[in-house]
DNA sequence: GCTACATCCTCTAGTGACTAGAGGAGCAAG
DNA sequence: CTTGCTCCTCTAGTCACTAGAGGATGTAGC
């Protein structure tokens, strides 16, 4: 019988780290692998699969837990998407708030940096506003 | 003689939460404030002052270690600022190099949805990339 | 067959920045 | 004097890994 690829090679095909995969394992997120005579993981097509999706999911900034549903889901195709749409739903809405505060943040950065005269401490813009929230631009954060 | 005011007091006016005070307090990013005869913890205006910098500090997203050094140069208001200043330079490097991979991510999920017809699993749009890097709209992540 | 050397195995412990909970002591009001 | 709140210390848990120890296996060249 054909065994499939050692973890190595699993992980340079997957782009998950060997250490990883093995914890994707232990957490139960990643059935485990047929083993080889001398106890190696072995590693088929849909294993591969399985890691690629979980690394694009995990880069899309998709929680384990999330993950763990978004693989049951794939693994019965005839439910429907209602799921995983709520899913990636709630993340677009997690980023698109992020992104609004790193924004604002950004501008207090900006605001603190363009303010620093680059003398001495004591009149520096960046530890004064730090230490005065009533300083900031705006409260949103 | 005067004592501040307790750990929860310290918390409300400074907006961090009393374990994560008593937190600071552990890995040394606050000085252990006076004891009252119950040995209870109270803290004056300056460590008020110093919670509130760090709290701010936080906010903005500051790493723990970058604030020990940003306490450090507040309490020598003498040195050139040059160090505050990199470490704010550094943070907005790192807050805009998040905005921008947030917002490719954000088009990316909303591709997904709105491809998403709402019907099974099998042609879902969200499953479907997530399997498949390759139909990602931009190779950045 | 022998020797390097890479890759693999399991296991424990560490990371950052908290958070939760147990079990007990102090304090202020009624 | 009891009720109920705040406070104390201590340990362990969170998330998603990452690092390292110490040992076994596999492979390539000689």
């Amino acid at each position: 019988m054909i065994l499939g690829v050692p973890i190595g090679e699993a992980a340079k095909h997957s782009g998950v780290k060997v250490p990883t995969i093995r914890y994707y394992e232990q957490i139960g997120l990643l059935a485990a692998p047929a083993r080889s005579d001398g106890n190696r993981r072995h590693y088929d097509a849909s294993d591969l699969h399985r890691l690629t999706f979980i690394r694009h999911a995990r880069e899309l900034g998709f929680e384990i837990d999330a993950i763990r549903t978004l693989l049951l889901l794939q693994d019965d195709p005839n439910q429907p998407c209602a799921t995983a749409d709520g899913i990636a739903k709630a993340r677009l809405a997690d980023v698109e708030q992020r992104i609004r505060s790193l924004t604002a943040l950004k501008a207090e950065l900006q605001a603190m940096i363009e303010g620093c005269s680059h003398g001495q401490v004591a009149a520096c813009r960046v530890i004064e506003v730090l230490a005065d929230h009533g300083q900031c631009q705006n409260a949103g954060h």
